[in-house]
DNA sequence: CCTAGAGTCCCATTAAACGGGATTTTACAT
DNA sequence: ATGTAAAATCCCGTTTAATGGGACTCTAGG
C-alpha cells in the first residue's frame, strides 16, 4: 500500500518551511521531514523552480516570491473582494473604523481583505492572518451558520474552549446561543480579540445560502451604546447583504 | 526517459489556474493541460488538500486561502520587509509620496510592499504585482546591476524593448546607459509606468553584493527640479542602504 | 595538497503513478 | 418516484518514473 502520494509528500516540506525560521538550511528540512538527502534535493528543487521556494543568500530556503504573485492573481479575480472593497470602503468610512473582510478556512477564520477609514488606530488582521473561529464577532457569526453537524464535531474537540469563550457549556446550549445569533443576524464582541476595540459582524452566504465568511466593522471603543449599535449593525447587515447578492448572482468569470 | 516529474506536472495546475479566469471548471484545465481524468482529479484533490486550490461554489476551482496565509507568514519573516518598513514610511512621509520596495524575480520586478505617506493619489502597484524589467527607474535600477551576461541574454531576447524604453540599440550602448545608471547609484524616470508619475530608485543589494532588488519613492510630478530631486535621490540612496546593511547584517533567523 | 562537507548525478530496484473502465453519485426531467 | 445522462470517484493490472544509496564533483579551509 503506498504510503501516500508524491504530491503530497512535496507540498509538506512548504508546511515546514512556512511554519519554519525565515531561512531554514537543507539539514532543517531534511531532519524534520526524514526524506533521504536525494528526494529532498529533488523536491526542494521543483518547488523552487516552481517559484514556491526561495534560496535564501546561500544559507537555505524561504518562501517564493510566487506565493506573493499568486495571491495578488487571486485578489484580482476574487468576486467577494471585488464586491466588497467599495462598500467596505464606505462603511470604515460612515461608522468610523476599521472594516475587515473574513473568509472560513478549515477552522479557522481568514483575513481577506482590510479597509481602514480614517481611525488612527491599527489593526493586526491583515490580509492572511488566521483568528480561530470562537472569538470574535467576526469569527462566531460565522460559527453560528455552520452546520449543525459541524458545529457538533467542533465542540466535541475542543468543549473547554467553547465554555471559556462563553458559548455554552455542553452542545445544546451552545446550539441555543449560536440561534440567537441567527435570529438577529448579526453578532459584537468587545475585547475578544483585542482589548478596547469592539467587532460588529455579519454573515456572507453563497447562493446555496451556505456560509462563506463575514464581514465586519472595529470600532475603538469598550461598549457602544445601544442607539448607536442599532445603528451600526443594521449598516454592517445591509453591507453584508450587498455583498452575498453580488457574489450569488456572478459567482465566478 | 521521463517526461517530467509528477510534482511538476501537478504544479502546473497552479499555473493553469493563476492564468485563468477566477474559477475553471475541471474540464477546462483536463483541456488545458491534457492529462487524463483519473490523474487530474488526484491532482486537483492533493492541491485542494493542502488548500493551494479551492472548490468553487461547484463551478469550478480556483486559487485558495493557504496561498493567503503563506503570503502572510512570508511577510512576517521576510528580513528585507522588516528593514524596509519602517524606513519606507518615514521616507513616504518626508518626501512626500508612495514609497514602493521591489524584488527582483526571474526577468520581471515584483512589487513586494507599499507605503503611502499622506499622498492623495493611489499607486496600481500593490504587493504581488509584477513589472517589466526595462520601463520605470526601481525596474531600471535593478537591470543595471544584474550580471553582464544576464544583461546580455535579456538584450537578445528582446532588443526592441530595450530601444523603446530608450536603454540604446545595441548592447555596447545599453552597457554604456547601465554604467551610467550604476555611477550615479541611483535612476529616475518620468511617465514610464504611469502618466504624470515620476519615481526616483535605489538599488537593494546583499551581503555578497548581487541586487536583490529596488528601493523607491514615487511622485505626482511630471517633472521635478534638479536641486528637489538631489536632496530626494540622496534620501532614498541613504535609506536603501540602511535596508541593505540590516539584510546584510542578518540575513535570517 | 589534502580533507570535510555540501550538493549533484547515476542507476537498478520497486513502489507508486497511471489510464481505462467500472461504479457510484448527482442533477434534472419525466 | 423513476429514469437518464453527466459528473465524480473508485479500482486494479500494467508500466513508468520515483526512490535511495552510493559514486562523483565542487568548494572552502587548514
Amino acid at each position: 500500500m503506498p504510503m501516500s502520494n508524491t504530491g503530497e509528500r512535496m507540498l509538506r516540506v512548504l508546511d515546514v518551511i512556512e511554519a519554519g525560521p525565515a531561512a531554514m538550511s537543507f539539514e532543517e528540512v531534511h531532519a524534520s521531514l526524514g526524506y533521504t538527502r536525494s528526494t529532498l534535493y529533488r523536491y526542494l528543487k521543483t518547488l523552487t523552480d516552481a517559484g514556491l521556494l526561495s534560496p535564501l543568500g546561500d544559507i537555505g530556503y524561504g518562501l517564493g516570491p510566487r506565493i506573493t504573485e499568486l495571491d495578488c492573481a487571486m485578489r484580482d479575480k476574487d468576486a467577494m473582494m471585488t464586491a466588497a472593497r467599495p462598500v467596505m470602503a464606505e462603511l470604515a468610512l460612515s461608522v468610523p473604523g476599521i472594516a475587515l473582510l473574513c473568509r472560513r478556512y478549515r477552522d479557522k477564520v481568514l483575513c481577506v481583505h482590510q479597509e481602514q477609514g480614517k481611525s488612527r488606530f491599527a489593526s493586526a488582521y491583515e490580509r492572511g492572518r488566521a483568528r480561530p473561529l470562537l472569538r470574535g464577532a467576526a469569527s462566531r457569526v460565522i460559527l453560528a451558520y455552520l452546520r449543525p453537524s459541524a458545529v457538533a464535531r467542533l465542540f466535541a474537540a475542543d468543549p473547554a474552549g467553547f465554555s471559556a469563550a462563553a458559548l455554552g457549556n455542553d452542545l445544546a446550549a451552545v446550539r441555543a446561543v449560536l440561534k440567537t445569533i441567527r435570529t438577529r443576524g448579526w453578532d459584537t464582541s468587545s475585547g475578544q480579540v483585542t482589548p478596547g476595540i469592539t467587532g460588529v459582524a455579519a454573515p456572507l452566504f453563497d447562493n446555496s445560502g451556505a456560509i462563506l465568511g463575514s464581514l465586519s466593522i472595529s470600532v475603538w471603543h469598550k461598549k457602544i451604546p445601544d442607539a448607536e449599535l442599532a445603528i451600526i449593525s443594521d449598516r454592517v447587515c445591509f453591507c453584508a447583504g450587498i455583498v452575498s447578492k453580488a457574489i450569488s448572482v456572478n459567482p465566478e468569470r
